[in-house]
DNA sequence: CAAGGTGGAGCAG
DNA sequence: CTGCTCCACCTTG
């Protein structure tokens, strides 16, 4: 039976979180696309200015479930600011996290209200993100805006990222600013990949960055389902 | 200032 | 292939 085989250096599943085809491995982009333009919605905020802005803010939470797992969705008159899945590697949960994020806004559960968003948000890759709210250093919100770039079913080196933000030596820095970015999967940090296109770490767990790749590889190439042997 | 982080290159086995 | 060392540099406390 010819399995197809996956390369020896891809971790495997350790657990079925989705049920996808094995995908053919994407070689790492060397250098990110130019902008295409950003997304006009996308409201990045200074430390300082988010919290003078916390204090005032009302944040509407809910917890949903997903083809990944469970993910915690955070929604502000400002835009959305938390996507994260139920437990990140290091053991917080994400309502700490958010709690963490913003310890001034008044957050409240109200899951009929990030419903909407929940239902749509694994509808398809490529669809467009909604407002977002994020906080972060001038530094972190370049390598998120960065990240931004990389298109749905194909990956970049952090040495990639490092460059598209000016900085081509502080790939390890990169890699940091990605994993502290409140909005997973619409900050595509799970894109980045070492140079030789292993995945290596994910703030989620390998695992789950294996699985969302699959995913987006599946819908974003379908030609690739055509060119792939049979099981 | 020191330590840590989703890295990368080089080398040994 | 795996594992280790060293180097890199931005952020955080």
């Amino acid at each position: 039976m010819a399995s197809p085989a996956l390369p020896a250096s891809t971790r495997r599943l350790s657990a079925p979180i989705v049920t996808l085809l094995p995908t053919a491995p994407v070689p790492p982009l060397s250098r990110l696309p130019e902008a295409v333009g950003q997304p006009p919605d996308l409201t990045p905020l200074s430390p300082e200015a988010a919290r003078a802005l916390g204090d005032g803010l009302v944040i509407r939470w809910g917890w949903h479930d997903s083809p990944f797992g469970r993910v915690l969705l955070a929604d502000s008159d400002r835009g959305l600011c938390w996507l994260g899945f139920e437990r990140a590697e290091d053991g917080r949960d994400g309502l700490t996290e958010l709690a963490a994020a913003w310890p001034d806004a008044r957050r409240v559960s109200d899951p009929q209200a990030t419903r909407p968003l929940a239902d749509r948000l694994f509808d398809a890759p490529t669809a467009p993100p909604p407002p977002l709210l994020l906080k972060g250093t001038a530094f972190q919100i370049a390598v998120w805006r960065a990240l931004m770039r990389i298109p749905p079913g194909a990956v970049a080196s952090y040495e990639a990222v490092a460059h598209a933000v000016g900085n081509p030596a502080a790939l390890r820095a990169v890699g940091a600013a990605g994993g502290r970015n409140p909005v997973c999967v619409l900050v595509p940090c799970h894109r980045a990949v070492q140079k030789s296109g292993v995945i290596h770490r994910y703030r989620y767990g390998v695992p789950l960055k294996q699985a969302l790749l699959a995913w987006e590889q599946g819908r974003c190439e379908p030609e690739r389902r055509a060119t792939r042997p049979p099981p």
